[in-house]
DNA sequence: TAGCGAATCGTACGTACGATCAACGCTACG
DNA sequence: CGTAGCGTTGATCGTACGTACGATTCGCTA
């Protein structure tokens, strides 16, 4: 493995073992047993390696999700949009490092512009992919009034579970309990009491 | 104001404005015109200080949720629903700031335990303030099937909304938009085309 | 008004940081 | 066999950091 190689794998390391603000450039050449010097040769500074990093942890984790997502099935969007959630709740522990990575790299975007136009592409590539699945289309263009509604909509509950997630690892509901809670919301006006309940 | 105030306030201010890494203690003391020996003082050291800061800006978001939830209402679920999701849209652009500062609380509160059980704490008020708004109940226990299943539902639809309107500001659909969204996953099974297109 | 504790102040210390650079292999190619 | 170029090395630069400390001032009480 090249240094370079290796100084990148570190900081993707140290993103999630340390965080942005805990990562020193000297921490980076001991995890990669790399010296010193190679970060400004190879990537010109710690802080552009760091956004580099920060990158790459979420284009991993836009591919995870697209797997996710794309794994997801059913004849009618009630049930393409269950499986989609259930596949979701399957992945989501998963891969918890480079999710919390990818918030960091959420934060971070709002100080550095091309780490927040990377993500943004991320994100509109999201919606239009989850709008897809729920609707059995292909995915729409990301600006149609589909990506920008449905998408939304959907990326904002996959978002906010892994969000959830990074705070509380165990507290996700199961398949079932998310499920009963769609119907819940989907159902018409029972004027009170709560359907999906149990034990 | 006493010192001890304005620090906060400075740091506050210093979170939004540089983020977590990038605030040193002399641009604290600085932005507070307070003496550099005072963090000590008051506070213990800087990241305590932070911390604090974090703490107190994610509570400032949760009221403002709150006060947001409780805005909402209608006769029947689903009125309430969209209810909630025009007074969220109508409430996230006025407080970018303190949702940036509370995202970067939830990824730094996997490095500091304290952080970590005041946001879990924060999160679980808030499913089950936002599964009583849709149900047009009381709030329900935080562990119950409701809070957990629906509230989660819920509240990960919030914040998924303000993740990505911390990336792409302008980029949040309209109320209409969003509500004409939720209809397509309620509507039972058109096998193809969306209802809410629109221009 | 003397005394006391809390708050503020200026400063100095030691450390760790990110960046830089000349020297040095090593490899590939003429 | 030479040499040109890329990657690597270790050392060093200047700086900015967070913390600690003693001196000083403020506000209150007796």
């Amino acid at each position: 493995m090249t240094q370079r190689e290796a100084l990148l794998a570190a900081a993707k390391k140290c993103l999630v073992d340390k965080g942005y603000g805990g990562t020193t450039a000297r921490g980076l050449a001991a995890e990669a047993n790399a010296n010193l010097g190679s970060i400004g040769y190879h990537f010109g500074s710690k802080d552009r390696l760091m956004n580099l990093a920060a990158i790459e942890l979420s284009s991993e984790w836009g591919n995870a999700l697209e797997q996710a997502a794309r794994a997801a099935g059913g004849a009618t969007r009630a049930e393409r949009l269950r499986s989609l959630m259930a596949e979701l709740l399957a992945m989501i522990p998963q891969s918890q490092d480079i999710q919390s990575a990818s918030l960091q790299a959420l934060t971070q975007s709002k100080f550095d512009e091309k780490l927040r136009a990377e993500i943004e592409a991320g994100h509109a590539h999201a919606r239009a992919e989850l709008a897809a699945v729920v609707l059995g289309q292909p995915p729409p263009d990301p600006d149609s009034p589909t990506a920008r509604g449905l998408g939304t909509l959907l990326y904002a509950l996959v978002m906010g579970l892994v969000a959830q997630a990074v705070v509380e690892p165990g507290a996700l509901p199961d398949s079932d309990l998310l499920a009963s809670a769609l119907d819940t919301l989907m159902e018409n006006d029972p004027p009170s009491a709560q359907a999906g309940d149990r034990s």
